[in-house]
DNA sequence: ATACAATCATATAAAATCACTAGGAAAGTA
DNA sequence: TACTTTCCTAGTGATTTTATATGATTGTAT
């Protein structure tokens, strides 16, 4: 029941992102520095991202990544399907088309939908910008 | 994010005995039968379940095993976590000892801890007598 | 006492997933 | 042209998953 490195890595790369949300391109080798991940591995992270249209790109120098859209359009639901695929916590659940040949007699089938909208609707939820928010408020602790 | 087959068998184990909860030992030979999961498989499955005290078992001739409680004092969130460990979406909610060096300045453990209490208290909120009763009023509407 | 039935313990292994590392091509900027 | 940055693909060691297989131990019924 873990989510993996991969998730949770796309999740602070696109809150890095959020919290230098200037306009401006973010290399990804300041990204890295930051969040102490290595860039090699952050470019298969980013990849999907981009691909999926979550983040725009420009290479070259000066180039790098920059958010697609405003932060609070991103849930964090969303970021996480982009690498993690389905969020569902069994398989049976994934696809219309049910694999299972046990489905129509299925005594727990029920608990694990109900598990399966829980979890969705609360990663659905919470937005990039409730992260940032939050994480400007921390930070203002210390200013006061 | 996916249960492993063993927490989900577990669940279909406990499920079985609660449905044949008639204080009888039931032989795991008639449990793998009925779920089509071999003998030797659910073995190694209902091993941590008896040691975590969930079931009684007795060896030899017309032995078996048996639910130790109600169906009602069973969550399967209680179950799930005999074979799966903490539920826990990241590893750096497992512990009271917090090893990510990030922990303090982290903007998304927050989120985290939130994903964390919906999926507890969801699993939880739901017992083997739930799901028992469910199960047979699915079966009584054929009957009707 | 003996045979039988079931739990209990341990070893093995294929397959898949995870978490990276690495090399280089392509494209844009100064 | 030199440099920077994204983009693409492949490989790799470690771990986990999902079992299978063999046999020992224990208890019940006849």
């Amino acid at each position: 029941m873990k989510v993996s490195t991969k998730g949770r890595y796309a999740l602070r790369i696109m809150l890095d992102l959020a919290m230098h949300n200037s306009g401006d391109l973010v290399p990804l080798k300041d990204i890295a520095k930051r969040q102490g991940i290595t860039l090699k591995y952050m470019e298969q992270i980013i990849s999907p991202l981009s691909k999926a249209g979550f983040v725009q790109s420009l290479r070259g120098s000066a180039g790098g990544y920059r958010l697609a859209r405003n932060p609070s359009e991103y849930t964090v639901g969303s970021i996480l399907r982009v690498l993690e695929g389905p969020l569902a916590p069994t398989a049976c659940l994934e696809t219309d088309v049910n694999e299972c040949p046990r489905v129509d007699s299925c005594p727990t089938i029920s608990f694990w939908n109900g598990l399966n909208k829980v979890i969705n609707e609360y990663v659905d939820s919470v937005t990039l910008e409730d992260l940032v928010n939050e994480e400007t408020a921390i930070q203002s602790d210390y200013v006061i």
